[in-house]
DNA sequence: TTTTTAGTTCTTCTATTACAGAACTAAAAA
DNA sequence: TTTTTAGTTCTGTAATAGAAGAACTAAAAA
């Protein structure tokens, strides 16, 4: 049951994986990503998964469901076959994006609270936080818009 | 060398902190961060810095390098004064806004290598993965236009 | 009924992070 | 010259994270 992975794939796998780790995966998680992302099959199982990276049957089934909580990934299941199969929701990035304006969203109110308790005596720096408030709300009109003109081009 | 810092102060520093933590800041790091932005002086020196959040000279110390490291803060001198006054680089976040185009760059470059070894058996699979690739390069051209218009009104 | 499958959960171990406190240092002040 | 200032660096430690391995479980197969 174990995926015969090549040379070129292993690295790919470590290549992409280390970057997730950067943005905050951890190591687990971010290699069962990138094999469901690199791997030859789209679909693995519970077993493929563990077996081809080399890790214990509890690590995965913790990067599995923390990543299923994350809508990271995703399963299906085949009739007469109780494995669940694996899936990179790689899609999602889409969908992602506008998701995080909602985190940009939340940081604004909060520097829109510091600046409002704020001395004015400091004016050069509450105008530096003034325009960095405006940028992000900026974005708040300007990304929407940009995903709707993606949203457009790919339904042509 | 202590700043007061009213409820309030405290309260926005811990509410700021955590959101800063969410997004990868250690504690004493979020926290000078934080400090630096709600804190009535714009300046503030080492000293008061440890004091005033409570933490030791070393965490201090090890916060603040690392934070000029990545260019949160800078410092400012003063003639025959030997402190450095540490400042929040709070207007860092527009440029970081176009810095962060490099990131995306890098992953689609690993993204167009990974679809370049699979398969093309896995069709529905690679035309979402194809699909993130193109919506990546999409937002390469999208965003530093955005970033322009933002320029020129502001320039007005 | 027993065995196998497809995982989950529990315990243990290790590595890493984050910090405190104390000792240290180089430059300036006294 | 001694002392103070403005930090830095070192040592120890507590908390947390990440993972291994073994024991467990519920459903299906034999």
């Amino acid at each position: 049951m174990k995926i015969n992975l090549t040379q070129k794939q292993k690295e790919l796998i470590e290549k992409f994986g280390v970057s997730l780790e950067r943005s905050g995966s951890s190591p687990a998680q971010a290699r069962v990503l990138s094999l469901l992302l690199v791997c030859e099959k789209a679909e693995l199982t519970f077993d493929e998964i563990h077996l081809s990276l080399g890790i214990s049957k509890s690590a995965a089934s913790n990067a599995i469901n923390s990543l299923l909580l994350m809508e990271r990934i995703e399963y299906h299941t085949k009739p007469g076959d109780r494995k669940r199969y694996f899936v990179n929701r790689i899609g999602q990035i889409e969908q992602d994006f506008e998701q995080n304006l909602n985190k940009l969203l939340e940081v604004n109110v909060l520097l829109k609270e510091i600046l409002a308790t704020r001395s004015k005596k400091t004016k050069q720096f509450n105008s530096n936080l003034q325009r960095v408030i405006d940028f992000m709300e900026f974005l708040q009109t300007e990304l929407p818009q940009v995903y709707k003109k993606w949203s457009k081009k790919k339904s042509k």
